[in-house]
RNA sequence: GGCGAUGUAGCUCAGCUGGUGAGAGCGCACGGCUCAUAUCCGUGGUGUCCGGGGUUCAAGUCCCUGCAUCGCCA
């Protein structure tokens, strides 16, 4: 069987963050399980560089739209590899082949009489970038951006959609598993219930460039859709290229937002480009952090790269599969990822590896023993079948996107794993010496269920997947295991030779040290609340909008040095990211030299103030504290990890 | 306003077509082991299964209704 796995392209807007990291990780675990399978697998991400937000934002840092979407492209680019995310293919829609074939397929289409030009008036609003009904606005402005959109009559391109919806509903009603989880199929067919509105496939050229030029009418270039989702048909080749087969095993990840694209406009789309429809799509949910929507402007978006930094990459994968029920919403915050992490990888299965292989190692010279057949009992076949029926769970599981399921099933024989041992007792076993074909059984057991346990944990950690097999001594047969094969119990031959390694995951410790320092962060607070009090109104509480006033920025230190005749004062130029000069008066708690370089945060909208004979633009935040002697001391507010001069901080 | 989803132990959630005393993991308490990464194993408690009606010999599981949260549509 062939599969070809997709992500969504990202759009160029954002830089990568732990949603974009959740779909992509989907994706390749997928991937590796399907090829785990035997499968021929295809896997592709990449990135969405036209429309009129990429060209503005381009405008604005002054570079060209392709240059500013080069960027960009090639953080997501770079993302991957440290997520053990490898695609075979990286699309962008600003490549050649993909505009050629865009234009390909327009042509094709309006051909055959599903593309036709009309005119239409409407509101149109700038930062949603399309027209809004009536009923959206509130109060005549855009509830989104709380401005008023303009009037805007204009002739466009309109894809002939309600021609197929027909159709839509047939297929997807006769194919359970079209759209899954159930309840995005429902939202579906629910939306289908309704008549069809046909697509609008264009925007003019005096108002959007950034875009491909439709080949029927050079006034206009095509709009989002009919760019982005063909992108799934250019990076296999699309119409006669060699890697085209792979059509007939395509499956789409996507997050809940793009339902309605990928579900209604493209499968109508593929009916009129005459291709049979995708075979699956698979939609997941949100991760919310901390019990809020991720958002820049809340200042909680969380990057992958930091992430493994921090954690390792095998412990952001894990977390994020096991964590969310695939299609429902879930919370993302440390703690819960620290205890998983604590309790399932270090404790649970990391030590089982551990204390398997010190057994192995001290009661077998660390060589799989040759199983004793008259000593093993019926718990051992209980074991064994619960491990075959583990593979079973794990594969259906796999298969329908049910990765936290999946692993649940692992972690139960983890589970059974720890127990055997206890139940056991190989320690016990290796004082009788009476007792050494009983305790050859033993160690024959665990190594196999090792295996089997390194052999499904590849699609969803494969680096420690890798140093299990490595561990076990089977690097090479398990990278080349298929799981028809291999997922059955008893495949470790006796001889095999262990090279217990480091352990899989370290357990840390460093957690309590921390503790205290939280709580006088948290005094520190109640103490700053309580001198800001009274100079706020009665709630002590401002808007959202009142501190959206305040422009705070990461600036990057340049030069410092001290003013004359000012103990208190230094002067310093920043990048935030255009140069500043700023005044500060933290002369008697930093020197210039150890400023140099730091990343601070200043206020960028102050109204600038002459200090000393010296304009400031702006003003560098610390933290001040008073200690029981009336000492005053200044601390820098930094930013926790490296990000570029003149970040917005909110 | 229409449609739909969800509401089960402190937390995260399983519980299919109604049927043995309502579950798992984490957390908590106590006990045990020593092969192991202060790891592992065992024992334990708490739940008006959102509220209220109803169907049934029997309902967390079906029906009606109310409340709360969320989503889609308008």
């Amino acid at each position: 069987m062939t599969t070809y796995i997709t992500t969504p392209i990202y759009y160029v807007n954002a830089m990568p963050h732990i949603g974009h990291a959740y779909t992509t990780i989907i994706a390749d675990t997928y991937a590796r399980f399907r090829r785990l399978c035997g499968d021929d697998v295809r896997f592709q991400t990449g990135t969405d560089e036209h429309g009129e937000k990429i060209a503005q934002a381009a405008e604005k840092e002054g570079v060209e739209p392709r240059e500013y979407a080069d960027r960009i492209s090639a953080l997501f680019c770079q993302t991957w590899p440290d997520l053990d995310i490898a695609p075979d293919y990286f699309i962008r829609t600003t490549d050649a082949d993909h505009v050629k074939v865009v234009q390909d397929i327009l042509q094709k289409v309006y051909d055959r009489g599903d593309i036709y030009f009309s005119e239409y008036s409407g509101h149109y609003c700038k930062g949603c970038e399309r027209f809004l009904t009536e009923k959206e606005l509130k109060e005549g402005k855009c509830p989104d951006h709380l401005t008023v959109p303009e009037e805007i009559s204009e002739q466009n391109y309109f894809f002939r959609m309600s021609k197929y919806q027909d159709w839509l509903i047939e297929h997807v009603e006769s194919n359970p598993e079209y759209i899954t989880p159930e309840r995005y199929r429902n939202e579906v067919l629910s939306f289908l219930r309704e008549p069809l509105e046909d697509l609008c496939i264009s925007r003019p050229c005096s108002r959007l460039t950034w875009g491909i030029p439709l080949p029927f009418d050079e006034n206009f270039v095509t709009y989002v859709w009919f760019d982005a989702l063909i992108n799934y048909l250019t990076g296999i080749g699309y119409p006669d290229g060699s890697c085209f087969d792979y059509w007939a095993g395509a499956e789409h990840v996507i997050a809940k937002d793009i339902l309605k694209p990928h579900a209604i406009y493209w499968p109508t789309m593929i009916r009129a480009i005459g291709l049979p429809p995708y075979r699956r799509l698979h939609v997941h949910g949100y991760w919310n952090v901390d019990e809020t929507k991720m958002s820049k402007s809340l200042g909680n978006v969380i990057r992958p790269h930091d992430l493994v930094e921090e954690y390792g990459v095998d412990t952001v994968r894990y977390f994020l599969l096991r964590e969310m029920s695939f299609g429902r919403d879930s919370s993302f915050s440390t703690e819960a990822l620290e205890a998983r992490r604590d309790s399932d990888l270090a404790n649970d299965v990391g030590n089982l590896f551990s204390r398997a292989l010190t057994m192995l190692a001290k009661y077998a010279d660390s060589t799989v023993p040759a199983l004793d057949k008259d000593t093993v009992t019926e718990e051992d076949r209980v074991l064994a079948d619960a491990l075959e029926k583990m593979v079973a769970d794990y594969s259906v599981a796999m298969n329908s996107f049910e990765f936290h399921k999946a692993l649940q099933s692992i972690w139960e024989v983890i589970g059974m794993l720890n127990r055997f041992i206890v139940t056991n007792a190989p320690w016990e076993l290796a004082k009788d010496s009476d007792q050494a074909g009983r305790l050859n059984t033993v160690l024959y057991f665990l190594a196999d269920s090792l295996r089997l346990l390194a052999l499904v944990l590849r699609p969803v950690m494969p680096s420690a997947a890798e140093k299990m097999a490595a561990a076990l001594g089977l690097k090479k047969e398990l990278a080349a295991a298929k799981l028809d094969d291999e997922g059955c119990w008893g495949k470790m031959q006796a001889g095999t030779v262990l090279h217990q390694g480091e352990a899989l995951f370290p357990r840390l410790g460093k957690k309590k040290k921390e503790q205290p320092n939280k709580q006088e962060k948290g005094q520190g607070k109640k103490a700053e609340e309580q001198a800001v009090a009274p100079e706020v109104d009665m709630e002590g509480l401002i808007t959202f909008e009142q501190f959206g006033e305040v422009e705070l920025r990461v600036a990057e230190i340049v030069t410092a040095e001290k003013i004359k005749k000012a103990n208190k004062l230094l002067k310093l130029t920043v990048k935030a990211p255009e140069e500043r000069t700023l005044v500060a008066g933290i002369a008697k708690h930093y020197s210039p030299e150890e400023l140099v370089g730091k990343k601070v945060i200043i206020v960028a909208n102050l109204k600038p103030a002459k200090l000393m004979g010296i304009t400031s633009q702006g003003m560098v935040l610390a933290a001040k504290e008073i200690d029981a002697d009336g000492n005053e001391r200044l601390v820098l507010s930094t930013v926790a990890g490296d990000i570029a001069p003149g970040s917005r901080v909110a």
